[in-house]
DNA sequence: GCCAACGTTGGC
DNA sequence: GCCAACGTTGGC
């Protein structure tokens, strides 16, 4: 099993608005960046656990855990001119952008700032905490992933 | 709102 | 294939 770290604006996409989804289950679409486009088409899988993890707000961090409960399949989103993230140069025949479905399992007591797991060594080269990094989905150790769960609840 | 980091685009 | 210009992300 694989542990990964996805990232939403809160104000597009919020932990509330997955909550409030029928089955808490929801497409996770509109990513168009081509290495997070490649895990969620071909590396992510059913039962891989995922952190729910808040991004361009006023506390950036993780606030809670899902699961992959649909595996990679291409995103209707980018098909469609309506859409935000609308890709005209996406051919049907050969989609170019896809997504996972997600289910949440729960959420954290609260949400872990950005700020604290910058101050635990364990985490130190955790891929979110790396200045630069712009991926929306990225890998998360076994380690990383427990060390985590083990000091925040 | 600023700006560093990085991906993408397009001219050559 | 190089690389400058541009756009986007995302923390602060």
């Amino acid at each position: 099993m694989n542990y990964w770290l996805m990232k939403s604006d809160p104000g597009d996409f919020s932990i509330d608005d997955l909550e409030s989804r029928r089955g808490q289950t929801a497409p996770w679409d509109g990513v168009r960046n081509y290495q997070a486009r490649n895990m969620l088409r071909d590396e992510m899988k059913i039962g891989d656990l995922a952190f729910f993890y808040n991004s361009s707000c006023e506390v950036p961090g993780i606030a809670g855990i899902m699961e992959i409960v649909k595996e990679g399949y291409p995103d209707p989103t980018a098909f469609d001119p309506e859409e935000e993230h609308y890709d005209p140069k996406n051919d049907p025949d050969k989609p170019t952008w896809y997504l996972v479905d997600v289910k949440l399992r729960r959420r954290l007591k609260r949400v872990i700032p950005l700020t604290e797991l910058k101050r635990h060594k364990p985490l130190a080269n955790m891929k979110v905490l790396q200045k630069g990094n712009r991926l929306s989905v990225m890998p998360v150790t076994r380690q990383e992933w427990h060390y985590i769960l083990k000091n925040w609840k």
